[in-house]
RNA sequence: GUACCCGUAGCUCAGCUGGAUAGAGCGUUGGACUCCGACUCCAAAGGCCGAAGGUUCGAAUCCUUUCGGGUACGCCA
C-alpha cells in the first residue's frame, strides 16, 4: 500500500496528474517477470491525447524512481516498476510481526449488530444452520478486529402457531421421560405425528390454535411446557456452539418482541402508511417496485414482518448501531427488502444501515433438506465425524502427539468451518460427507498444517529475532510471493468487512499457505549464515502469525502441532 | 406471469469498481521423503469464461436480448 502511494506520488509529479487518480490506476502485473507494480497508460491517453506507449515512455523518462523502487521499464502501454525486494521484505515483515497486524481502529465507537444462527425451538440443529452460524461468527470476529463493537444476536425462532400444535401433541401423546432423554428428536416426533394425524382429523388444528392462544395469553401451563421445550432445545444448541467455539451476546428470540409491536403498528397508522386490503393491514411498496408488506392478518394477528419491524426499532434504540446485519439465507431476500423499505417509508434514516447478508441454500445429494420428513444431517454428527476422521489420521501419522483429542477437535471442526467459509457465501451448497471430510488441497487442515509446520521450524530455531537480519536472503521470487501475500493481508480483512464476505479471508490465507509451502520446498530456512537464516525465520514467523490471525477471524483454531 | 440470484476446466470454485498469455483445488497420469513436519511439493493433460448482439483502444468483467438452473412472490417463519 505504502509503496504504491509513493509510486503514485512520483508519477503524479512527472505527468502532472492528480496522485489519487494514478493510485487508482496502479495494478499488479499478471506475471512477476513483467514487474511488481504496473501503471497502464491507456486511460491517460484520452486526456493527454497521445498514444499509450508514448505516454509510458515519457513518464518513465521524466520520473525519478521513489525509494523502494529499484528499476522501471516501459512495455506496451504500461510502465512497470520493480520493487527493491530487500527493502520491501524488511518493511513488510516489520509490520507483520508487530502486534495485531491488520487490526485497525476504523470502527472505534461503532456498534455492528449481527443477527445470525437463529435456531428454532423444538427443531434439530442441522447443516442448514451452519452457514448462518459460521458466517455470522466470522463477521463478528472481523468487525471486532477492525475496532468495531459487534453485538451478536441469536434471534431464536420461538414464536408461532407451530408451538401450539406441539403442545397439543404433547398433551395427547407426550411422554416426559422420552422427551427428557431424546430432547429435540422427541419433540420433532410429536410434531410430525401431529401433522399426520391432523390430516385425518382436522379438529386437531383447532387444539393447536387453542394452545397457541394460551401461550399468547400467558397461561401458566402452556408457558411451563413451552419453557421446558425451549430449555431442552437451547441446551442441545449450546452444546454445538461450544464445539464450534461460538458465543452470542443475546439470545433474544421472536417472542421477546411480543410487547414491542404495538408502538410500531401505531406509528404506521399515524404516518398513514397502513392500509386495509382484503381484510388485512398492509403497507404498499409500489414505489420500490415491491409487493405490499402485510403487517396484520385479517384476524388482527401479527406476522413475521411486524416482529422484525419491532426488532429493528428495538435494536436501533438499544444499540444505536452503525450497521445491522442479518445473516439469513437468500430465500428471505424479498422479506428483507420489504422490511428495509417499510422502515424507510417510516422515515427512519438508519434503514440504509441495515443489510441482508444472504447466503446460498444447503441441500443433500438426493434433494432438499426437510425437517418434517427427517431428511436432515445433524450438525453435531458432521462435527463428530470430522473429529473422528482427524483422530484416525493423527493416530496414523503422528501417534505420539500430546492432547490428541483436543487437536483432533480443532482440526476436524476447523475443516467443517473452512468448507463453509471458502466459497463466496451466495453459492448454493450440496452437502456431502465426502467433500467435507476431504482434507487434501484447499482445506482447513491444509492451512492448519502449514501453520503447524511453520511453528515447528520456529521451535527448532528457538531464538529471538535478530535486528541485524540480512534481508537480501529474501530477494528471490518464491520469498517475494510470500511477502506480497502477507503485505496484502490487512487489505483482505478490510475487503471482507466491506463486502461482509469472510471467504476473502479464507482465500487469502489459503494462498499464503500455498506460497509458503512452495517456498519451504525450494529453500532451506535454517543454514549456516545466521543473518540470512534470521531473515528467513522472520518470514516464517510472519507467515505463522498471519495464518493464525486469519484462522481466528474465521473462528478456526491454529494448533502448533497436529 | 413478475422480481432477484447463479451459469468460468470432468467436479468444487477464484477472478467480475474493464487492462498484458483466463487461475486454484479435487479427480486423472507421471514424478519428489538419507534433508527444517509428504495432511506437503513438482510436472502433464484439461477452457470459443452458457449463447448472441452492443459499448470500448481493450470485455470472463459493463449494457441489451436470449437459453439453462435456483429462489421468492398478502394473511408460515
Amino acid at each position: 500500500m505504502e509503496i504504491k502511494e509513493k509510486i503514485a506520488k512520483s508519477v503524479a509529479q512527472a505527468a502532472d496528474i492528480k496522485s489519487a487518480e494514478i493510485l487508482d490506476l496502479l495494478e499488479t502485473p499478471p506475471d512477476p517477470k513483467m514487474g511488481d507494480v504496473a501503471l497502464p497508460c491507456f486511460r491517460l491517453a484520452k486526456t493527454l491525447r497521445k498514444a499509450p506507449p508514448l505516454i509510458a515512455q515519457e513518464i518513465m523518462d521524466k520520473l525519478t524512481p521513489p525509494a523502494g523502487v529499484s528499476s522501471m521499464q516501459a512495455a506496451g502501454g504500461y510502465v512497470n516498476f520493480f520493487l527493491d525486494r530487500t527493502a520491501f521484505a524488511r518493511d513488510t515483515l516489520k509490520a507483520a510481526l508487530a502486534p495485531d497486524f491488520g487490526a485497525s481502529d476504523l470502527g472505534a465507537g461503532r456498534r455492528v449488530v449481527i443477527d445470525y444462527s437463529s435456531v428454532n425451538i423444538a427443531k434439530p440443529f442441522h447443516i442448514g444452520h451452519l452457514s448462518s452460524t459460521a458466517i455470522g461468527h466470522s463477521l463478528y470476529k472481523i468487525y471486532a478486529y477492525l475496532g468495531y463493537r459487534p453485538v451478536g444476536i441469536n434471534h431464536l425462532g420461538d414464536w408461532g402457531t407451530q408451538f401450539g400444535k406441539l403442545i397439543a401433541a404433547y398433551k395427547l401423546w407426550g411422554d416426559d421421560a422420552e422427551i427428557e432423554k431424546d430432547s429435540v428428536s422427541a419433540m420433532l416426533r410429536l410434531y410430525v405425528r401431529f401433522h399426520e394425524e391432523a390430516e385425518k382429523d382436522p379438529a386437531l388444528n383447532e387444539q393447536g390454535r387453542a394452545w397457541f392462544k394460551k401461550i399468547e395469553d400467558g397461561d401458566s401451563e402452556a408457558l411451563r411446557i413451552f419453557g421446558w421445550f425451549s430449555d431442552l432445545t437451547l441446551r442441545e444448541a449450546k452444546r454445538v456452539y461450544e464445539m464450534l467455539g461460538i458465543q452470542f451476546d443475546y439470545f433474544t428470540g421472536e417472542s421477546f418482541y411480543n410487547d414491542k409491536m404495538q408502538p410500531v403498528i401505531d406509528e404506521l397508522r399515524e404516518k398513514n402508511l397502513l392500509e386495509q386490503d382484503e381484510g388485512a393491514y398492509i403497507v404498499r411498496l409500489e414505489e420500490y417496485n415491491l409487493p405490499p408488506c402485510i403487517i396484520l392478518k385479517t384476524d388482527g394477528a401479527t406476522l413475521y414482518s411486524t416482529r422484525d419491524l419491532a426488532a429493528a426499532e428495538y435494536r436501533k434504540k438499544t444499540f444505536d448501531f452503525h450497521k445491522a446485519l442479518y445473516v439469513v439465507a437468500y430465500q428471505q431476500s424479498l422479506h428483507f427488502k420489504q422490511l428495509f423499505a417499510v422502515l424507510e417509508k417510516m422515515g427512519k434514516p438508519w434503514a440504509k444501515d441495515m443489510e441482508h447478508v444472504a447466503f446460498g441454500m444447503v441441500s443433500l445429494e438426493d434433494g432438499t433438506l426437510s425437517t418434517r420428513h427427517g431428511k436432515i444431517v445433524l450438525l453435531e454428527d458432521v462435527l463428530s465425524r470430522a473429529v473422528e476422521k482427524t483422530l484416525a489420521t493423527i493416530n496414523e501419522k503422528n501417534p505420539d502427539l500430546a492432547n490428541k483429542e483436543d487437536v483432533a477437535r480443532q482440526v476436524g471442526i476447523g475443516a467443517v468451518l473452512y468448507s463453509t467459509l471458502s466459497a463466496g457465501r451466495i453459492k448454493d451448497i450440496t452437502f456431502s460427507f465426502e467433500r467435507v471430510l476431504n482434507f487434501d488441497g484447499e482445506t482447513g487442515p491444509y492451512v492448519q498444517y502449514t501453520h503447524a509446520r511453520a511453528s515447528s521450524v520456529l521451535r527448532k530455531y528457538g531464538k529471538a529475532d535478530d535486528p541485524g537480519a540480512d534481508f537480501t536472503a529474501l530477494d528471490d521470487a518464491d520469498a517475494f510471493a510470500v511477502i506480497r501475500q502477507i503485505e496484502s493481508f490487512p487489505a483482505a480483512i478490510l475487503a471482507a468487512a466491506e463486502k461482509n464476505e469472510p471467504s476473502f479471508v479464507t482465500r487469502h490465507i489459503t494462498l499464503l499457505a500455498q506460497h509458503f509451502n512452495k517456498y519451504y520446498y525450494e529453500h532451506r530456512i535454517m543454514d549456516t549464515d545466521e543473518k540470512k537464516t534470521n531473515a528467513r525465520i522472520q518470514l516464517t514467523r510472519a507467515v505463522q502469525k498471519t495464518i493464525a490471525t486469519g484462522l481466528s477471524l474465521l473462528g478456526i483454531a491454529a494448533p502448533e502441532r497436529m
